[in-house]
DNA sequence: GTCTATAGAAAGATAGAC
DNA sequence: GTCTATCTTTCTATAGAC
């Protein structure tokens, strides 16, 4: 109301600083998105901080994603299109079990390149409507990918299990970092793993 | 600065509504809050709405308990001394696996009386005190005592694994609402759950 | 022992200049 | 196409009355 310039005609020039390329200014909101998200979740990580990490300003986030809530699901539904472990590959294999936990214990070593997506996941779930995003498109991608992949009764559920057995690790090993998962040695978590999954993966199991 | 009394010598007599019994007022406030944090999280639960539920007003949070964050600690604490998965019955039980998995599985059954313990850890996961807080106390009091009922070699990093199904179940079933999980039959589920901790807990198991 | 009132910071979203 | 400045709400924490 009280509007006030601060200074008539300043004579300061703005640099050009971007190009002024919409297309890469979407797409590094994008990725500073993704990368904040993951690491503080939905409520924690700020509009402000995303756009600052991709060197925009905030208000371009509204720009161009109609809202925050708009951003995340838009995170979401690229970070599954390209999955990391449950890859096309991953399910095709001969042996599904012994792929998942071995790409499982690769990538949940701490400091490691984190699973963006589980990790996305994990940190915002406290949030109902980040976890209802997340849901819908977990139900539509890993969900239906994997369940597709598994021979004999229960596929459905034998892949539920499969997700959660892999969100549990992530969480316990990456995201809380309990020490015996965080300082265990790659490969005795291997074996103890691969059994687990290979028992849920298996046709025999019923 | 610009106080304005609302209205001088107002005739409105206060109610004594409670007792003004500081140690009832404590519970109260400890309940409402581990309620709170288990619905939305550390970040999601707020201090006034934790205070209303509790029936006081927001100020007695930091009277009684320093800051929302010893709040949050206390809660904790209070909440794993009494396990309902993980008790003193069950890691003594003869069939450690399948006393688990029977008991998982009713208690992550959708509307069921939440696993607070680790529901308050799921959804606090983001906010990186809150987190801290979690690991050290699983690490302490879950960790410890399973690991300790656990015969046989590598012990804790079978017991962490234990403790990253049961998240990662409660998780895809409980908090996220997987379908495929969701609306499983619990016999089914159980059936499924029972050899894969059985495998974790099995002595032979190496 | 408990309240009302408010300070002070930070959030998401928007208006309008250039 | 992008900015600065601001609106509005909400948060934790605190001061001081009763």
């Amino acid at each position: 109301m009280t509007r006030v310039h601060k200074a008539v005609a300043a004579p300061v020039r703005r640099p050009v600083r971007r190009p002024r390329d919409a297309g890469a200014t979407r797409s590094a909101i994008l990725a500073s998105a993704r990368a904040a998200f993951a690491q503080a979740g939905y409520d924690g990580a700020g509009v402000r901080e995303i756009a600052a990490r991709a060197g925009v300003s905030a208000m371009l986030i509204n720009r161009y994603f109609g809202s925050k809530e708009k951003l995340f699901a838009e995170v979401v539904a690229d970070t599954i299109a390209s999955p990391v472990i449950l890859t096309p590959e991953t399910l095709q294999s001969g042996d599904i079990g012994a792929e998942i936990a071995r790409a499982l214990v690769a990538l949940t070593r701490p400091g490691a390149a984190p699973l963006d997506g589980f990790q996305v996941m994990l940190r915002s779930v406290a949030n109902p409507r980040a976890a209802a995003i997340n849901r819908d498109q977990i139900e539509r991608h890993h969900q239906k990918n994997l369940s597709g992949a598994l021979a004999g009764p229960h596929a459905a559920e034998r892949a539920a299990l499969v997700l959660a057995l892999v969100a549990g690790i992530q969480l316990m090993r990456q995201t809380l970092a309990i020490k015996a998962l965080a300082k265990a040695d790659p490969a005795l978590l291997t074996r103890l793993i691969t059994p687990l999954v290979e028992a849920l993966v298996a046709p025999s199991k019923a």
